[in-house]
DNA sequence: TTTCAATACGTTATAGCATAACACTGCCGC
DNA sequence: GCGGCAGTGTTATGCTATAACGTATTGAAA
């Protein structure tokens, strides 16, 4: 657990039950990871979990890592971003690392122009081996 | 169906049925969509479309896209990219369009090589609406 | 040529991810 | 009050993917 995010009030009895077990996770959870997390707080069926997830998401207080249909924390201290984000998977550890790259951005806006194609999302992920992990096993 | 691959000889009976299958189709296909249009040529479980899609997708003969669960085949008419690959998918008309960009590429081996972070695999899908489907929504 | 390893194949069963459909509740504005 | 909206709870279901087993084919080494 690297950064915890200050719970914004306004969340609902499962969004925050949900937000707080994504934040007290050191890695990406799937939904059903998280309902597991939540049964002795009530929660019961997948969907309460989805529901919860959906609306975290478009708030950009979590984001979904669709190669591992799982969900993370936003881990960006003031939840500023609004652009790409890209996020780096550790094969090893499980960790996941994010960050937001503006040439990118650019780069791939040109693309999208030149083509007349309307960018709505964007999903970015790097599997791989983190720093640590390269340690270990060498 | 734009462009359609040479079918290398030496693929088996089901990698080239279910390489045939993607190419034959306009947007991108399920396994289970797969196995659906592969049914009369003796196709009865998922697994033998996965077996199949997995040595394909290894000899980058077709993508996986993650966002959608999907598969598509490989655009490239030389089937040479060795690099990071882009997708941009239409949620109007379901096309997808596949590009590779050096500079994009770059910035992800700098970022990479300041974490000390080994890439193995990288995602990028583009999710938005075509030109095409723009000008019959206008 | 026998034997071994590697690769593909076929099948059943099961695990894991996600949503449909319906009913109910509580809140807020009019 | 009442009408709409967002959230909730529940059951059932559908889609995506793999485990675990056994068989078949091939090709090279002994």
């Amino acid at each position: 657990m690297a950064h915890v995010h200050e719970v914004p009030a306004d969340l609902t009895r499962n969004q925050g039950l949900v937000l707080g077990a994504l934040n007290r996770s050191s890695g990406p959870l799937s939904a059903y990871d998280i309902l597991d997390r939540l049964r002795e707080d009530g929660l019961r069926a997948p969907l309460q979990v989805y529901r919860a997830l959906d609306k975290l998401v478009e708030r950009g207080l979590a984001h979904r890592l669709e190669s591992l249909n799982a969900f993370v924390a936003c881990a960006d201290e003031h939840c500023h971003r609004k652009g790409l984000i890209a996020f780096a998977i550790c094969e090893g550890c499980g960790k996941v690392d994010e960050f937001a790259d503006a040439v990118i951005e650019e780069r791939l806006g040109n693309w999208a122009g030149a083509k007349g194609f309307k960018v709505e999302r964007t999903t970015m992920e790097i599997r791989g081996k983190c720093a640590e992990c390269l340690k270990l096993a060498a």
